[in-house]
DNA sequence: AAGTGGTCTAGACCACTAT
DNA sequence: TAGTGGTCTAGACCACTTT
């Protein structure tokens, strides 16, 4: 009979090349992303056992098992003990979406403008008091800014920060390019933790206007509360922008262009 | 004096308890998770060495790299070559929010219902026509129907099937109880990815009224659009449902239970 | 030159599943 | 019992950064 063994779909594919700048076992990887989307494995399959694997492609098994456990932390694969690794279905739930969809929050893009409309120190009011966990009528900082990206407004911030009468607020310091800075705070206290949501909302008629939005028009709200190391609420805010200026998307099962998802990235230190 | 090396920061730390049923790489992963948590360890630091962890914890460089590896993916580490490794500052567009967020879109709620409220063939209009790449008039299934979760409407789901003359609609086909056999198509063709976005609406008349809510509130439209492996698009359509029903939280820097975010799952196979 | 992270080996031993 | 994945070792060699 024509029945291929599966420890033999893979002899098509290429071998692993010693001389690349790449790993081996990213090429690993990719070799197996590329059967999978190629349709040589399809889902539901079992792969090649891991020892099948070490002789075909002619490298030790750790190798092989860093490859699968990045396939697998990928969803890609779903390997069980005893039993073998196999092509995982495509499952909605693995859609993820990141915030780097929206415009002007990752600290890379220099291209954002913050402009601060607003800032005042003010008695909080209940609803700040008890998001920040202080109590009412403390003092709290509250500020309005403008994100601006491409000269074209995107975002209305507003938040709330507890009040430190050790770091008085300088305007210039608000002022900050990244959002980032803004959060780390150039003082002295450190974010250890946040909470984000995103709900839909309607458009405010004011923030509509710093938009240049039109008013009852679809938007996000981004809430965002953010925690020090002693898990006290440092600050508590969100985004408000216009649906059609932000849009959430992802992928779901392989993509398109199996690529190298798995660059380390090297960010600049705060 | 009195500062400490950065070798000593983790001296009051458990250490690693062969005994475990957690695996030392695991256990790893929670120490240096706690050492931050807790501020031995600041955001912008450097860890120890991977030298200095295999002789404070004992164990083999391979065992502390998969442990660094493990918290470099998970944004919390940043490992330098040849500077070292240091405490990532928290960072907004770390944020990802996953659709497990949404009900009834997960494989394993059982809870949910899919009630068929309308399916058909018809000639596909041109907008359909282009999203699923068929020529204009083309026939097209066409259906609509509404998820439940715990007696509740929760979406009105829209959605187009390229027809397959081969294979015929069962009605019964389609009143699936997990969307996931929904796509996956309980028929030949298998779906290799997907595209997914999600965008703020204001709910229409129609779907304001199956699902229980009042119209003109503002609510979430998820588009998807699949392909089965010859890259083809295979059906196209949106779910809509209301804001305050589906929320989509997420956190950023070390949550507060560091726990095992480590679990491997061990999903029913298709 | 010394120290750092990055990759890789060639096994070992264990736990689990199938037959 | 044989085959599978899962963990772990004790090094090796390399590339890079700092001093």
């Amino acid at each position: 009979m024509t029945r291929k063994p599966r420890s033999r779909v893979l002899d098509a594919s290429p071998s692993i090349d010693r001389d690349s700048f790449e790993p081996a076992y990213i090429q690993l990887v990719n070799i197996l992303r590329q059967g999978i989307a190629a349709g040589l494995l399809r889902p539901g399959e079992q792969l090649p056992s891991e020892a099948q694997l070490c002789r075909r492609f002619g490298v030790s098994p750790m190798t092989v098992r860093r490859a699968i456990n990045i396939l697998a932390d990928q969803d890609v694969v779903n390997p069980q003990q005893g039993r073998g690794t196999y092509v995982k279905p495509l499952h909605l739930g693995a859609a993820t979406f990141n915030l780097t969809g929206f415009p002007g929050l990752s600290a890379s893009t220099s291209q954002t403008v913050v402009r601060l409309l607003e800032v005042r120190v003010n008695k909080a009011s209940e609803l700040v008091a008890r998001k920040l966990a202080v109590d009412a009528g403390s003092r709290v900082i509250e500020m309005r800014r403008l994100l601006i990206e491409a000269e074209r407004p995107v975002f209305v911030h507003r938040g709330y920060l507890v009040y430190d009468p050790g770091r008085p607020i300088v305007e210039a310091e608000m002022e900050v390019t990244t959002l980032q800075a803004l959060f780390s705070g150039s003082g002295s206290n450190l974010i250890k933790r946040g909470e984000l949501s995103i709900e839909p909302t309607i458009l405010p008629a004011e923030d509509a206007r710093l938009l240049l939005a039109t008013p009852g028009a679809p938007g996000f709200c981004l809430e965002h509360l953010f925690f020090d190391f002693q898990e006290c609420p440092l600050s508590w805010g969100w985004f408000v922008g216009a649906a059609d200026r932000v849009r959430l998307t992802t992928q779901v099962g392989l993509p398109a262009t199996p690529a190298a998802t798995e660059e380390r990235r090297h960010d600049a230190l705060a």
